[in-house]
DNA sequence: TATAAGTTTAACCAAATGGTTAAATATGTT
DNA sequence: AACATATTTAACCATTTGGTTAAACTTATA
């Protein structure tokens, strides 16, 4: 494990975004941040002018990895199910290494003061999801479904427990390693679902 | 309809249930609340000491409805697939209802200075699926899956279009009205999603 | 060494906000 | 009328917070 000097920039972005999930924007202090980062207020501002362009340099990160751009993946020449397959373990893995991110970002485009990062968000993953269905669909592999409201099941059942954690925590009276391994098993349980649902 | 005259209570709490969904608990101005309920900031202080208590009072009775008692109508004597179905209806037509819900109950349950609340979540939701389900599975009328599993992706199904509403309008270049009606086609294809997984 | 950029410290400011208080007024009750 | 309760008004307070400023210090580079 070589060690990395982080420089002062990395250091505020590292530190912003882990208060900011954390927090929330309304929740977060700008002295918080500047603790994390192990600098003080008037260096963040120096590097950062305000809050906002703060946020925005963290969010838009953020909202990248929230819609996936598994354009590679899905471009490959394999049976629709297998891709959702694929889509379904890389993006619970991305989602219990990024456990706040769901709330973060859903939080984000729900604050009417913050609508303008809205724009930025890819609508790509829809579209690759619904256009590999159809071809799949003609070719008779595919049970007849709305690719919409599949996609939205699909991305449902994968975030919902990462945002209701804590209920679920008091639910299954699980802690957070136990937590892991009911993720761990639900990427199988999801599999079959989805085969269940996509199989003619 | 009857012209109700509502106590200055009701009016607060109205008003303060708009403003705390809509805003959050860091977001919402207790001057805000004031206005909506249409009196001074003064009144409300003398009526709810502080912005923690009315805010209790305001979550209490939201998370009774995020996690549904459907106890009467799982104790019924008809198949498990039959309630799921029942569920489903009766939820999404909740959630159609009341679109801020979601996500003002998971922020508050994800809230560090908020847990305390989490004590008082019902939590028979998840007790009641899983018995119904035992004595359905042990008649052969269901197939063997992991109860905590499906209820997770039962909720993450219904839940998550009304989460992600401003991203999904965007996606899918829709207006509100269109969002209710893809809501409402949803209900049918939910239902259809669980008859897969479930039968055997 | 001189210069510029990065960094720290600490004091400061204006605005927003939760909450209080006191006095005046309105309303209804006994 | 007398009394209690509900409501308004407006001033006030303490604290938090985003943001600024200026002066000193450090580091590297020309």
């Amino acid at each position: 494990m070589t060690e990395i000097e982080l420089s002062t920039e990395e250091k505020i972005l590292k530190a912003a975004e882990e208060v900011f999930m954390r927090d929330g924007y309304d929740g977060s202090r700008m002295q918080d941040i500047a603790d994390v980062a192990g600098i003080n207020k008037a260096l963040l501002h120096y590097y950062f002018r305000s809050k906002d362009k703060l946020f925005e340099k963290v969010f838009d990160a953020k909202i990248q990895s929230f819609f996936p751009k598994m354009g590679e993946k899905f471009s490959q020449d394999i049976p629709f199910l297998d891709k959702i397959h694929i889509f379904i373990e890389g993006y619970m893995d991305l989602l219990l290494k990024n456990p706040y991110l769901p709330l973060f970002v859903l939080n984000t485009v729900n604050n009417k003061d913050k609508s303008e990062f809205i724009k930025k968000l890819p609508i790509e993953l829809s579209r690759q999801v619904a256009q590999s269905y159809y071809v799949e669909f003609k070719k008779g592999n595919v049970r007849e479904l709305n690719p919409a409201q599949f996609i939205m099941s699909l991305m449902g059942m994968c975030i919902f427990p990462f945002l209701a954690k804590p209920i679920l925590l008091d639910m299954f009276k699980a802690d957070n390693d136990t937590f892991d391994k009911l993720m761990e098993e639900r990427i199988q349980e999801l599999k079959h679902y989805v085969t269940l649902i996509v199989t003619p």
